[in-house]
DNA sequence: CTTGAACCTCCAGTCGCTAGAGATTGTACG
DNA sequence: CGTACAATCTCTAGCGACTGGAGGTTCAAG
């Protein structure tokens, strides 16, 4: 009915042209029709449709969620109940990868707080990073025995990224 | 000195064969030597900078950043400030992306509560994916003139992903 | 010497876009 | 009506940080 270019679809929608056009690619919008030029040409529905996408896009839901939001959203009638599931599915998600982030949060600012903010050398940050025990929290899961809190205090030295070195075989 | 084979390095370090060869491949882990047979054969440092590195990328910092940390962390006698810099930046950018995360967390929640877990049709979470104006918070900016809150309440109907549609050049 | 696990290289796929090349179409103006 | 030029078209490749597979080779134990 609107008839609208897909560069107005995108002003309407905040979606931006190459994206719309993804989305069509992998059919979460229905392919519009064209004109004789094969320009496409969207009505009022489509723009409703990208809205919720956009939307549901904000609030993090992956496109197969989407998908399957869209879908459910096509029979009114029927009972809500998956989409509640998906939403607390994408929920507890946002939950966990919050904890996480705290966590992370937490252990940076320790690392930035105990720096002397002097050398390298004695320099923290550098120190828990090339010793993972010297930290303060756990963040990764240790399940086998201890693997021997080796006494490599002081310096701090790797292979360095030098240039193509003679990589003779050993052996 | 301790030659070990990448299978033997994956499991002391605890990061994966082939992640351990992508890392080589983009330069953070240098080439190590080979056998005969052109297998490699890792020493102690090697354990150590990737041990660095595993537990850089647990913290969340970019490969870019990690390549630099490693090559400040090269030069113990020079001032361990451009780290700091690098640890703070990240730091604000995971306190960005707690942010955000937490402003998502109450919207879904909304949703969640204001269900009745009836229908779809009266469902508030397809509504308020449906329409934008209708969630509680605002987390997209909204700077231009307010484009005309219509009154589309009662059925959420978009165009639906049907078969081929005959594309009618309309116009 | 044989077996088979571990290793090798190379390439493709993930997710959700984004950007570019190079060709075509739509529209406004003179 | 012609022309200019913005917008559109398709197609392909790239992002970041891996992950997985195919198909072939090597190592180490028995």
């Amino acid at each position: 009915m609107t008839d609208l270019s897909i560069g107005e679809l995108s002003r309407r929608t905040a979606v931006k042209v190459p994206t719309i056009r993804y989305y069509e690619q992998i059919g979460l919008l229905p392919a519009p029709p064209r004109t004789e030029g094969r320009q496409r040409r969207y009505g009022s529905d489509h723009v409703a449709r990208l809205g919720f996408i956009r939307h549901a896009r904000e609030l993090g839901f992956e496109v197969e969620a989407i998908r399957e939001l869209l879908s459910l959203s096509a029979a009114p009638e029927r009972p809500c109940e998956p989409a509640d599931r998906i939403v607390l599915r994408h929920l507890e998600g946002v939950e966990r990868r919050i904890a996480q982030l705290e966590l992370l949060r937490s252990e940076l600012r320790h690392m930035l707080d105990d720096c002397r903010h002097g050398q390298v050398g004695e320099c923290r940050i550098i120190q828990v990073l090339a010793d993972h025990d010297l930290c303060r929290h756990e963040h990764g899961r240790m399940e086998s025995g201890a693997p021997a809190r080796h006494a490599r205090r002081g310096s701090t030295r790797f292979p360095v990224m030098a240039g193509p070195d003679p990589a003779i075989p050993i052996r």
